[in-house]
DNA sequence: ACTTCGATGCTCT
DNA sequence: GAGCATCGAAGTA
């Protein structure tokens, strides 16, 4: 039995977290007040995204980064949603307080409470339910208001590693989706083949060399 | 108070 | 693959 990922872990550099993170499992914990236990809700991570200001283009861009500028206090291993479209993400702060930088959770597989999640989620497709940022946290049933600033490690939602690291064969590494600025980093991480990564096509082609 | 923007998702062709 | 609804936050006033 795994412990979950401590905060500490999430002090360092998103990027190499972010790649690390493919093959993981999410956890969400749903109080079940009628009988006591917990509903158990967990999922594999087969893509994920890093974003590391300031030397993020896509972070730092124009009001793109000083929109949530405030989010710069924030501890690492910390839960955290950004709102685009209307639409919640969840990710995890990184590196010192005072740095603003993040992993965000793009997809997920479905392990325990399929059944779960399509209620808080119906979908037609079984394989629409978790794979974008957003819908897998409809399709656990996520309430921003309750989970932001709590950390990573908290009983409701935490993250197990996974068993091994993935070996790098089994990684596909491609530019990050919709956005405008800095496009050409190879910053995306998603499991080679797996059909719950999300259908979302990269922004553009990558960077000749990987930025650290 | 009003305007603009976006790390999206959905519903059509 | 294109069009649009969505909503929180910043900037402007």
């Amino acid at each position: 039995m795994t412990a979950p990922l401590p905060p500490a872990h999430f002090a360092g550099n998103p990027v190499e977290i972010a790649r690390n993170l493919l093959g993981g499992t999410l956890v969400r914990q749903v109080p079940d007040h009628e009988n006591r236990v917990g509903i158990r809700l967990t999922g594999t991570i087969v893509e994920v995204e890093a974003y590391d200001c300031p030397r993020d283009p896509a972070c730092t861009a124009g009001r793109f980064h000083a929109a949530r500028s405030a989010d710069m206090a924030i501890p690492p291993g910390t839960w955290l949603f950004w709102t685009a479209h209307g639409h919640p993400l969840l990710q995890v702060a990184c590196r010192p307080e005072g740095v603003s930088a993040s992993v965000l959770i793009r997809a997920i597989q479905p392990l325990e409470g399929l059944g779960q999640m399509l209620t808080f989620r119906p979908v037609t497709r079984e394989r629409d339910l978790t794979n974008g940022p957003a819908k897998l946290v409809y399709a656990l049933g996520l309430d921003p208001a309750r989970i932001s600033g709590r950390p990573v490690n908290a009983p409701e939602l935490h993250l197990l590693p996974p068993p091994a690291p993935l070996p790098d064969e089994m990684v596909e590494v491609t530019a990050r989706v919709g956005i405008r600025e800095g496009r050409t980093l190879p910053w995306r991480f998603t499991v080679r083949g797996n059909p719950w990564v999300s259908p979302a096509a990269p922004s553009m082609d990558l960077a000749l060399s990987p930025a650290e």
